[in-house]
DNA sequence: AGAAATTTGTCCGTATGTATC
DNA sequence: AGATACATACGGACAAATTTC
């Protein structure tokens, strides 16, 4: 097969699957996932393609690789990642407003994150800033 | 040639290079990086490889890439993610004890980051959680 | 509007290096 | 030392998004 990726691409298929079962239990924490040979096999998919599925749970902290030891989960099964994301404006206190060198009170962007575990809270992030683009503008859609 | 990564893989040569140009200004905020082809014929490198070093950068949330269009150079220049990290012990206060379902009071890990972007904060980050590891330990030096 | 060219995205297969078991 | 497993790298091919003409 030629790359068809329609709908998904496969390396996200194939994450999804893994991500399923890791978040039903059939993988536990601490386990280790197939090789990556393994999963070539069962996915019928190359070896670059089993590994960018990988990397994408690694980039959702749900896996830790090591080299010569294998694919670890890292979270818990069941009641995965519910991370709760909200924003927020608030205003800054004494300390952000130090950080970002500017007046108490100044309004801010605050995102939460919450990462919970099986109903527990495993971490609390909050990051502030003000705003701003990412990439630049499209070109406009000509003369 | 084949694949000696002895010291430092070409991916990273790469990606520090690119890094290098951006932080010296060679390549300015809200341009251009050379297109893939461009960086396989300068570094005489494979698509992949090319690719993996952006990718890095990416990560690091040096550049933006965008589907038919390049890769962007996102942040400033000279300056760049003095990233300071802080490592503190606080006390839970109302807001983060409800989070944990834990006690007023109780000691967290806090740890904050400040990304900086020519001398302005870009960015304050904060993550609080208790503890723990990552991977299993490593077998012991067998039996 | 539409076609072509450009550029990034995905995928395959293979080979060799390095770490761990 | 040998087997296993992940890391790096190459080359080729087709898909999809964007820009250019």
């Amino acid at each position: 097969m030629p790359t068809p990726h329609y709908g998904q691409p496969r390396y996200r298929t194939i994450a999804g699957e893994l991500r399923s079962r890791i978040e039903e239990g059939a993988i536990s924490i601490g386990a280790l996932l197939p090789t990556e040979g393994a999963l070539m096999a069962e996915f019928k998919a190359s070896r670059g393609t089993v590994r960018q599925a990988l990397a994408a749970l690694r980039e959702d902290g749900l896996v830790a690789t090591a080299p010569g030891r294998g694919t670890f989960v890292r979270t818990a099964a069941s009641e995965r990642d519910e991370l709760n994301e909200k924003h927020r404006r608030i205003r800054a206190d004494a300390s952000l407003a130090a950080a970002f060198s500017i007046e108490i009170g100044t309004l801010l962007v605050e995102r939460e994150r919450i990462k919970r575990k099986g109903g527990q809270t495993e971490e609390v992030i909050r990051s502030y800033r003000l705003v701003e683009p990412d990439l630049p503008p499209k070109r406009e859609t000509h003369l």
